[in-house]
DNA sequence: TGCAAAACTTAACGTCGTTAAGTATTATTC
DNA sequence: GAATAATACTTAACGACGTTAAGTTTTGCA
């Protein structure tokens, strides 16, 4: 049964190519310039091949967002072992948002994107996994700082901190992808307001170790 | 004369039309179901009347977003008078965040698209008024701030504060309309985060009164 | 009343996402 | 090994989009 197998690999193999023309295009062209009809086209297909792996536009673009959020996890484990809890959550942030700017279209596309996706129950596994999602690993970060008593009192809920954090950095970096351009703003150098706001906000959040 | 004056009027008017109509598609069915066609069918004219009026899509939206803004800082200024300055930015701050939840569309369109608009040199002056322009009206508290020494002295750059102020707030309101309705995202009430944020970074940035 | 300009419409172009029908190519069955 | 069934892909088409060009009606003025 060698021949099945093979089949299913070139099926694989296409759906690869149609993903990565698409991915590159997005990149190169911004993702409103890319249409079915040119990522089809890029790989010498007709646009309606397209349709044989992916049920539409939409669900081409939630699978390399998919394969997004696995690399912006990536970036944000890549800090490695931090002792100070609040250091490993500013060092986290950075990353974050240095993922962000690094790739302002498939940031665009994760997180300031509407999705009407219903997560399968496998997701949902995975999302509460910091070895898998980028928010479970804030969260222990978190929940580590928590533990050693890091925040001001008036800060004890778990969700309530990350998104916190979140809003702050998420902000930052929205602000740069989508202003930057911007003549009548004179904005600061990102890395100069990155570093400000991680610092501003874990400052008024922690307390020194005891 | 008296004929020019009524033509003149009745142009306005219709503008006026066009404009209208369109705020209420984007508002009702969303910005990217809103199509020339429709917004002309809306008030009974063809698709290509518009173009009498404005140059293209684009211009039309800039054109609604600009009483947007106008809108929003109406919304900043009615917090009024308060004597301490970094009270007074927490509720410029809060007005922010509310009326970028109560108008997501208009807000997606004011800070979370990209324009490439080359302002004029009157939009450029009205822009660095406070009475008019929002983040002049921010600065401006921000300068009141500094000038009774209520921020830290890491922090004594004013473009710096004013932009890290408000990537947290634009982090906070934009979090909440693009991820809202998500069903594997446990956010905290909106409320509840607005005013979070803003204490963490207020606290994070401010000493007391002296 | 005739004419020029302005206001508006119709028709059209090239784009888009997507579906339905058709055609090759491949695997399976006799 | 030829006939059949399934798969993979293409062509053609639909209805929508933004926008332009050409045409038509309406209007103001001589």
């Amino acid at each position: 049964m060698g021949i099945s197998e093979r089949r299913e690999r070139e099926k694989d193999e296409l759906r690869r190519k149609f993903m990565d023309a698409a991915r590159r295009l997005f990149l190169d062209r911004g993702i409103d310039n890319t249409s079915m009809r040119k990522i089809a086209d890029a790989i010498e297909y007709s646009p309606t091949a397209i349709y044989q792996y992916f049920a539409d536009k939409d669900s081409l673009l939630r699978e390399i967002c998919r394969e997004d959020f696995a690399a912006l996890h990536e970036a944000e484990t890549s800090v490695g072992e931090i002792a100070d809890p609040c250091q490993r959550i500013w060092q986290i942030g950075m990353a974050y948002m240095r993922f962000g700017v690094a790739h302002p279209e498939q940031y665009r596309l994760m997180f300031m994107t509407k999705h009407a996706v219903d997560p399968t129950p496998e997701d949902i596994q995975k999302m509460s996994d910091p070895a898998c999602d980028g928010y479970a690993l804030l969260e222990q970060a978190v929940r580590q700082a928590m533990e050693h008593q890091r925040f001001k009192p008036a800060y004890a809920d778990l969700d309530l901190i990350c998104q916190t954090l979140w809003a702050a950095v998420h902000g930052a970096v929205a602000i740069e992808i989508t202003m930057k351009d911007d003549k009548w703003l004179h904005l600061a150098p990102f890395e100069e307001r990155a570093k400000t706001i991680l610092d501003v906000v874990l400052d008024g959040m922690c307390c020194p170790p005891k």
